[in-house]
DNA sequence: TGAGTTATTCGTCATAAGACGAAGCAGCTT
DNA sequence: AAGCTGCTTCGTCTTATGACGAATAACTCA
């Protein structure tokens, strides 16, 4: 599994406006301080620094490479390994779960499964690749803040889609915390819906959805699709 | 969905011990030239091929970045775009598609679909994250070699399923002409397996399995993992 | 045969990457 | 107040990148 976050990491450096932005993120995101990373890479601190503060603007490939790969590999030996931990009951969580072969419009995927857009400050233009439905109550109290990345699949352009949601504000705060970022994040039959996670999803550019059919319609409907 | 190739690409570049090799590798399999490339870009061409035959060994994020765009742009405002075909008929050449939240090892994969391993000089190491069903007839008669990354999905780590096969050497030559390569690949019933199908797959590093089960057997284990 | 396309090699140049270490600052501890 | 950690800023150095253009070589095709 390395190698998705491997390639996860070494696209979004790569592709990024400011690399060094995106380093740090993951740096923090894994929770490597600059002196660690610096000490395993032989390097002085500083170099790490200026590097995120943005004094080298491109780096190389092979800069990329070494820092990508270090930080993977100081997270995997260490004790509480954030990114490397052992397979869970992630199918208690993940009730259904799917990648699509080719991208479909937020638009048609909403009528699919009669969805009520709630962020209407969010243009309704990114295409949904896949989607996972959660267990929202599962998802936040047994699922590790490190192990988010594995709802995600093979793309954040997907749905997230969590059942038992009262009142949709944990799902969002999660997002929030978390580096990636799904496309929609759609509440079935939540009890009342927060301004808040409205809020943060327009924050995020996340389109948040609410559908009032069942649980178990919406799952027979997407796994239709 | 060009931001998945796009990131597909990059990672390939940045992760690459030769990224001048990968770039030239995609370059080509978008069938551009040096001198289009170095047009588009306003640049000499030459410097395209001073990255590609490696004499500049390590080019930074915003020149790998450039060039991406550049492939992506030009193959988009072509003609016969390559990659950014409208979508086709791909429901009816893929039978079910699926990636996986965690790996699955290649034995147990195999087991559950009673797979036999046909390519023994292939090490049973690489896991499996996702599997395609594809019509085997229909995906070479009707599906365009440009469209073949389509059924990956999210992930190149998976298993390419493949019905109706008769001797299983136009399905190992299709992936051996390809750029992207899945981890494995399965015939289901195929009346023979083609000796030159199993050297293609121990070459490629794929391991090649056949099943006995029934088409639709396979497709409802499959679905059922 | 000779023009046209595609790609390579290479000398050269300015600028940026890649690295160091010293100095400095904020925020904690003890 | 002294000391530690985490990070930043900056002057300085060497080397590599990023770029050019000219020369060359191999291929196709009229």
């Amino acid at each position: 599994m390395k190698g998705a976050l491997r390639e996860k990491i070494a696209s979004e450096i790569t592709l990024s406006d400011y690399p060094g932005k995106t380093i740090r993120k993951w740096r923090e995101e894994l929770e490597i301080t600059q002196h660690e990373l610096s000490k395993f890479l032989e390097l002085s601190p500083s170099v790490i620094s200026d590097y995120e503060s943005g004094r080298r603007k491109s780096p190389g490939t092979k800069t990329v490479r070494k820092i990508v790969d270090a930080l993977l590999e100081l997270d995997k030996t260490r004790k509480s390994s954030l990114y490397f931990a052992e397979p869970d009951n992630l199918n208690e969580i993940i009730l259904s779960m799917k990648d699509f072969p080719v991208g479909l419009s937020p638009s048609i995927f909403l009528k699919k499964i009669q969805g009520v857009n709630l962020s209407k400050a969010v243009p309704l233009v990114r295409n949904i690749h896949g989607y996972t439905v959660l267990d929202s109550l599962k998802t936040i109290t047994t699922l590790r803040s490190s192990d988010y990345w594995k709802i995600y699949g093979w793309s954040t352009e997907r749905a997230l889609v969590f059942t038992g949601v009262k009142f949709g504000r944990s799902p969002m705060v999660a997002v929030r915390a978390h580096p990636l970022k799904p496309a929609m994040v759609v509440y079935v039959r939540p009890e009342r819906v927060d301004p808040l996670a409205v809020k943060l999803a327009e924050l995020e550019n996340v389109t948040l959805v609410r559908t009032q059919l069942s649980k178990s319609e919406v799952v027979s409907r997407l796994e239709a699709l």
